[in-house]
DNA sequence: CTGAAAGCGCTTACAG
DNA sequence: CTGAAAGCGCTTACAG
């Protein structure tokens, strides 16, 4: 037992007898104020103060249906998205966004079938509102699932997949595609012409769409965008050395490279740095997500930044959306560029 | 509205039902199964499995007055923690300790006034059970204010200030004295004889901790242990680098450095290098934390290991007994020595 | 605009 | 071992 005993908190009809008043009229106060005359809501307001009144959230969703939380849901294999600096932001900021609204966030991991379906059954069984989904291969069934079970989701990050579930995913991301055609825009206008690439996984959004965004400024400008100036890396720093060494083999005077990811580009430095090529005298590089990596070194990379604090706020209004009855919805948010040392 | 409506879930009742016992003895099975029947348990369990019941915690928690949910807590100025990946450890180790008490974890952030009083009236409102807290400078005044409030709370790290109140906090920790002495007595080992320190904030336990360990290891081997061996640093990695050019001022024949954090360390081999001194040959150098940032250049840094896998499991476990009755306690986990290039 | 009343889904003495 | 009943603290039609 503590020492300091916590007393039974006041109740609705402390509040009601304090100021004089129903329940039902303390509760109409707590709810809108609509249907209470001026003189009782300030009697009422003055015994919440006077008692220190505070809502029995449980007694109120019991009989809302609601439950007034809302779920973090990480669904990878944790150990990637913990180590990415980005997730914590997108986690402060959803955390932040909803105690706006007075709306915890109960964090939830399912990297194991077990997690996932003790998750499924937390969340199925109404424990919570909505969830806000984090994973990164978005063609996740447990997305789909959710959507299935008619919870509100928000996914970050465009899903991948089939075409009529994933319409009916919410999800909130930054344009990949533009941020990539903005990067090779600045790549031209250094006035580079052999502009090869190292491209993501292609079963993720940020391979497909950066990919895409290279090849159709090269295309509008009118310059090389053939398959040989592409290789692809798994977004891991080794995996960018060596996409950087086997494009230098076959494209040896390339003189620009777009990296899809700044960790890529921190291995693409390298190799460039071992075959002898000064960066960005003899070959520009542009990185994208302006994560730590970016900084993490010399030269410092020029890069695309994804506006993480944007996002987290538009996937907390959307779920809002959402739980108000809006319908599914997608927004894609512009990025921006940011000029360091390599381009 | 969503095109897949929820169905009203199962209550006690269709389980009842179902299994054609009462509702009192359906709650029994779900609560430990005392005082019911083999038979009749059997039945509440086929009728649950049947049903797909899964209780409603709103109005468990309305009657039992437990929220079976718990808070995890920051109190930090954001930026600085959301930064640090062991952070991130810690807070994954919580949720998945609690998830396996099937308890949801909320994430609740205090860095302004204004947070801090909103989670003040959220949890002593009683939405939660109690309360794991993490913060740095942990003289924290909202720890107290949470013991005050008869709220269990059980703190990441050892408490600061005043011995009375700091008694009653709960806590887990790395044994950073002991951490200290093990790397200076490595250091030792290695033959150094000047073994100078860059310490931490005297505000802090990893300040003051890691120096006692330091002096005190130097003074049981009869090495010089003053004060013009001992420069301070704010866990920066610029603090590190001022502090160790002031040392190299100071003691130009120093051969060893124990610093009280990688990320210090790092600065120290900046400082060190723009003497002209190689490590480990001249001047040998050990760090604590094991943060990425051991790893982050050459050489990599020998190092302390602090266990927030362990500190993470121990808090929760310290919570559980807090919330069954039990006093408050202290943990304090023993370090490892990493040895990699610096020493 | 207001109060009295029903009821949300559960747990827990209380009888038997 | 079991059921009937009270009650946790709230919200919301329903009368007035």
């Amino acid at each position: 037992m503590s020492s300091t005993e916590r007393r039974r908190p006041p109740t609705i009809h402390d509040v009601a007898r304090e100021a004089g008043v129903s329940r039902g009229t303390v509760s109409r106060v707590l709810n809108g104020g609509h249907n209470v005359s001026p003189a009782a809501a300030e009697a009422v307001r003055a015994a919440i103060r006077k008692t220190g009144y505070v809502v029995n959230r449980h007694a109120r969703s019991l009989i809302t249906g609601r439950s007034d939380s809302v779920a973090f849901l990480l669904t990878e294999p944790q150990e990637k998205l913990f180590e990415d600096p980005n997730f914590n932001v997108l986690l402060r900021g959803c955390t932040q966004a909803l105690a706006a609204h007075d709306i915890p966030l109960l964090l939830m991991i399912a990297g194991t079938p077990a997690e996932r379906r003790r998750v499924m059954r937390y969340v199925t069984a109404g424990h919570v509102d909505g969830v806000l989904l984090v994973s990164s291969h978005t063609g996740d069934p447990i997305a789909e699932q959710l959507v299935e079970a008619g919870i509100p989701v928000v996914a970050c990050g465009k899903p991948i997949g089939r075409k009529g579930r994933a319409a009916r995913l919410s999800h909130v991301a930054a344009d990949d595609r533009d941020g990539a055609r903005e990067m090779v825009r600045h790549l031209v206008s250094l006035g580079r012409r052999r502009i090869a690439t190292v491209a993501g996984p292609m079963d993720t959004p940020g391979g497909v769409d950066r990919l895409a965004g290279w090849r159709e400024v090269l295309t509008e400008t009118g310059l090389p965008a053939g398959d040989d100036l592409v290789a692809h890396g798994d977004y891991s720093r080794d995996g960018g050395e060596r996409a950087t060494a086997e494009l230098l083999e076959r494209v040896p005077d390339l003189d620009a490279l777009f990296v899809a990811s700044d960790l890529m580009a921190r291995g693409a430095l390298a190799a460039l740095d071992r075959a002898g090529r000064r960066v960005p005298e003899d070959v520009a590089v542009g990185g994208f997500d302006d994560s730590p990596a970016a900084v993490a070194g010399l030269p410092e990379l020029t890069t695309i930044r994804q506006p993480w604090d944007r996002i987290s706020s538009e996937m907390v209004r959307v779920l809002m959306g959402l739980l108000g009855g809006e319908e599914s919805s997608a927004v894609i948010l512009p990025t921006e560029l940011v000029r360091r040392g390599s381009a």
